[in-house]
RNA sequence: GGCCCGGUGGUCAAGCGGCUAAGACACCGCCCUUUCACGGCGGUAACACGGGUUCGAUUCCCGUCCGGGUCACCA
């Protein structure tokens, strides 16, 4: 019936839906075995969501085996930024998610159900939609902007129960055959639509592995399958797609579950099975309302949020396993206690059972990633810090780069003094801010403004360091050095044991506590630090001695 | 605005008709301790609201409120 449009629409379109599915066998999985893809839009930098929804299809593939694809979806060419499948692969590759067919570089694809960019699938969409025209279920649009604008004003004025293009208000639905054939072959613009056969107010039980059931109006509209440049609409490339590479479940972002209902006429229509659906909840972010009257909640923002760019947590030194654990923490409520017993195992040995992930968006939470982090480096050996932090420092840290580079033996030894039994640093970028006494070799410290603690004990603090500086021999081993700070101190009335010192502590000039803090301070500017004795053996006995004696000029 | 989804402490979350409502992060206190940290112990803090159903609701139903999503020839 409708054979001579298909026709007009596709002259070059011989291929059969028939032949085109032969092209594409069904996938020889094993029982259980799930085969998922992840399918972005090369338009710029990767997103912290793109990469949950990827982390997490990955991990459910792997949990379970079979196949899992990467699928570049650049059906929009206006959004296409340079290198955009480059920026995918690159990111996705160094947060350790790997695939098993797909876009493997700029032109290049691995795998047997290719092409993996839909830009290069033109022909197999057309063939589809041609299809779908032949048998009527499909037809050419002529309508103009305006003219859709005008559509849409006049459901406006009729109060019309749904906007949009469908029914009676689709003005090209019903077209005479004579009309559409004399208008394409006039040269008119045309795209194409499906003929809906839904029903308004008609309800229906779709399925959702982390929602459930959901019911929802079936799809009523004629959505658009073939846009102007004649490459499909995201939802149609969707379902052929999915369809001929064999996916079994749709993992993907839960803004498409309003398109549901659309996919799934599609499928039907085209007389494929139906992929389960698994829509994932962004991660938000809480933001002051413009009024400053509290908080309100919104996905992280490409243009307004920088962690919302995965390279943030690079270029920050964030151990690449930390922010996966952290991610895989808001995806499963099952995560972390598992984690917990299998420190070391692989994230792929974590079976990720989707319907225990929260339907709720969950806020992104800087304390709780930096509690994984300190977790995750905790359990690093000192070698592979040695290893994560050159690597990290080469790409973003100059100073450090250079101070390991000249030092290192230094800086391996200089590890145990911040690792062992501590949890103080989450990202690599702290390195420096922490330990500044370590790695910076202009380190002074600055007596200037001594810390409040110290006022009473002023007087006397510039004969404690001469003395503890008397003493002080570099080959000491950590007991035999304290033993001698704990003479200068009881020498000078400090008390050595702490519980004799709280006891009556008007009996004494202080305590060891703080005449070690004033050594402390001439060693690294500071009342807080790891093992001091650690600190010395790092920064070496020229250091060890030379800030004290400066400190002491200062004093005086 | 219509439709859809969601709503347990500050955050992430267990719970799936009967519990003194887990746990983790953060915060506070104590212990350990030469500082800090680690570790141990303890603490503050929650079922959005109103109706039902039920012997009994955090759990089931309805409504309200709040938050999010979606209504394109963008994905």
């Amino acid at each position: 019936m409708s054979k001579r449009v298909a026709d007009a629409l596709f002259p070059n379109i011989k291929t059969t839906c028939e032949e085109a599915q032969a092209m594409y066998p069904p996938r020889a999985l094993p029982e259980g075995a799930v085969c998922t893809r992840f399918a972005p839009s090369p338009t710029g930098f990767m997103h912290i969501g793109g990469l949950y929804t990827a982390l997490l299809n990955s991990i459910f593939t792997r949990s379970r085996g079979g196949v899992f694809f990467l699928r570049i979806e650049d059906t929009d060419q206006k959004r296409q930024i340079e290198n955009g499948v480059t920026e995918i692969i690159s990111a996705l590759d160094e947060f350790q998610i790997h695939f098993d067919e797909g876009a493997v570089s700029e032109t290049e694809d691995r795998g047997s159900y290719g092409p993996y960019r839909q830009s290069l699938r033109r022909e197999i969409y057309q063939v589809f939609a041609k299809y779908l025209v032949e048998i009527g279920r499909a037809y050419p649009c002529f309508c103009t902007a305006d003219e859709l604008e005008s559509i849409r004003a006049r459901q406006e004025a009729a109060d019309a129960p749904q906007k949009g293009y469908y029914g009676q208000w689709a003005a090209c639905r019903d077209l005479d055959e004579e009309t559409v054939l004399k208008r394409i072959a006039n040269g008119d613009r045309w795209i194409v639509r499906m003929r809906s056969g839904g029903k308004l107010g008609v309800s229906r039980v779709y399925h959702d592995m982390i929602r459930g059931d959901l019911s929802m109006q079936e799809n009523i509209l004629d959505a658009v399958i073939i846009k102007g440049d004649g490459l499909p609409t995201y939802h149609f490339a969707h379902v052929v797609d999915d369809h001929l590479m064999g996916t079994t479940d749709v993992i993907r972002a839960d803004e498409w579950i309003a398109s549901i209902p659309l996919h799934v006429e599609m499928f039907e229509l085209l007389g494929f099975p139906v992929p389960r659906y698994t829509h994932l909840s962004p991660i938000m972010k809480n933001e002051v309302k413009e009024d400053g009257e509290g908080v309100s909640r919104r996905k992280l923002s490409k243009r307004k949020d920088p962690e919302a760019r995965v390279g943030y947590y690079d270029e920050a030194g964030y151990p690449i396993p930390a922010v996966l654990d952290y991610l895989l923490t808001i995806g499963s409520a099952d995560y972390e206690p598992w984690r917990e017993e299998h420190m070391d195992a692989p994230i792929y040995d974590f079976r990720l059972d989707l319907s225990k992930t929260g339907a709720a968006g969950a806020l992104f939470d800087f304390d709780k990633l930096n509690n994984v982090a300190k977790k995750r480096i905790g359990h690093m050996s000192e070698e592979q810090i040695f290893d994560a932090v050159s690597a990290w420092a080469k790409r973003h840290d100059a100073q450090l780069d250079r101070f390991i580079r000249d030092n290192g033996d230094t800086f391996r030894r200089s590890i145990t003094v911040w690792h062992e039994r501590r949890l103080d640093v989450a990202k690599w970028s702290d390195l420096m801010e922490l330990y500044p006494y370590l790695y910076d070799p202009d380190f002074a410290v600055d007596a200037g403004a001594l810390p409040e603690s110290f006022l009473a004990h002023r007087e006397r603090i510039p004969g404690i360091l001469a003395d503890y500086l008397e003493t002080f021999d570099y080959e000491d081993d950590s007991d035999a050095w304290f033993g001698k700070v704990k003479e200068v101190a009881a020498r000078h009335n400090y008390c050595v044991k702490m519980g004799a010192y709280k006891k009556h502590p008007e009996d004494y000039n202080g305590s060891i506590a703080d005449l070690s803090s004033f050594i402390r301070y001439a060693l690294t500017g500071t009342t807080n630090t790891p093992d001091l004795h650690g600190i010395i053996h790092v920064i070496g006995r020229e250091a060890a001695i030379g800030r004290v004696n400066a400190f002491l000029e200062k004093l005086n």
